[in-house]
DNA sequence: CCTACAACCTCTAGCCACTACAGCTTCAAG
DNA sequence: CTTGAAGCTGTAGTGGCTAGAGGTTGTAGG
């Protein structure tokens, strides 16, 4: 006879919450919540009312992993599924969010590039603990004349 | 006599929250919620019982405005407004918090170039509308095997 | 078969830094 | 003295989880 109990966890069909926990890198608070908010459809259930997950839903849970991870809004991941289930599917729309996202990640790293210089501009006076410091720090927060120009 | 109930609002000594609000750009809200998580100490009121600010109240909405605005945690600015009160002021915990957060930004940026460049990859492909297309976007996040290896 | 214990269940509240609204009172111009 | 903007308090909502209480189920060992 098959080692049907001596099989690996990672190679069986239908698997309950924690296991998909570790198969996707996402937490089971965050799979239940991803459920309550309607991103995963709801599973089947144990007789014991716990969930068990199939092949599509692993599925279906790395593709919303993968999409948060490059930052993604739940909402925009909850339209690119939809799409994704069309089955002659609206490409463009797919794209256009793409795309805007990428606008987005662009404008935050122009935002963050222009922060970094001021903050580094501030750390770095007296960074030596010089005497005529009185705080470099807390004056640049207290005198914003240094960088009205660009613009924050 | 002098026309003194003509002068802008911009001159008066005492004035309520909305011209604060206009004087540093903060929302009339948001200054409320400063003053209830302690930021901004409890102005006096007038006979009704509407908030009075002074120039000490402009001065430090303007230091915790500026603060925020190179995104320093409202926690750290916490920190930077009871160090800028004391006399003797410790300006290198200043230092550090301002270091710290000036990391962190760094870190961010990292992040996000390295989603910049992802993205880019993904919303490139295909993005004149090719037959070929079935669709890219889709494909790319349903599939992590490009970018395994760059570790989201 | 029984017991122990990990893993599961639901529900609720908390996080950050606001923002928005409901339902009232006060201020100041005409 | 009237009107309407601006102020007041208090509560709830945002996004995307995370943490905990307090109970139930699944399963391996004895």
């Amino acid at each position: 006879m098959r080692p049907a109990k001596a099989l690996a966890k990672s190679l069986e069909r239908v698997v309950p919450i924690g296991t998909l926990a570790e198969r996707t890198g996402v937490k089971v608070e965050t799979i239940r919540y991803y459920e309550q908010v309607g991103l995963l459809p709801e599973p089947e259930r144990s007789e014991g009312n716990q969930r068990r997950y199939g092949r599509a839903h692993v599925e279906r849970l790395a593709f919303i992993k993968h999409a948060r991870d490059l930052g993604f809004a739940v909402e925009s991941i909850r339209t690119l599924l939809r799409l994704s289930d069309t089955p002659g599917m609206a490409c463009d729309e797919a794209h256009a969010i793409a795309a805007s996202h990428l606008g987005e990640v662009r404008d935050k790293i122009a935002r963050l590039r222009s922060l970094e210089a001021e903050l580094a501009r501030i750390a770095t006076v007296c960074s030596g603990g010089v005497a005529a410091c009185d705080c470099a720090v807390i004056e640049a927060l207290a005198d914003h004349s240094h960088c009205e120009h660009h613009g924050h």
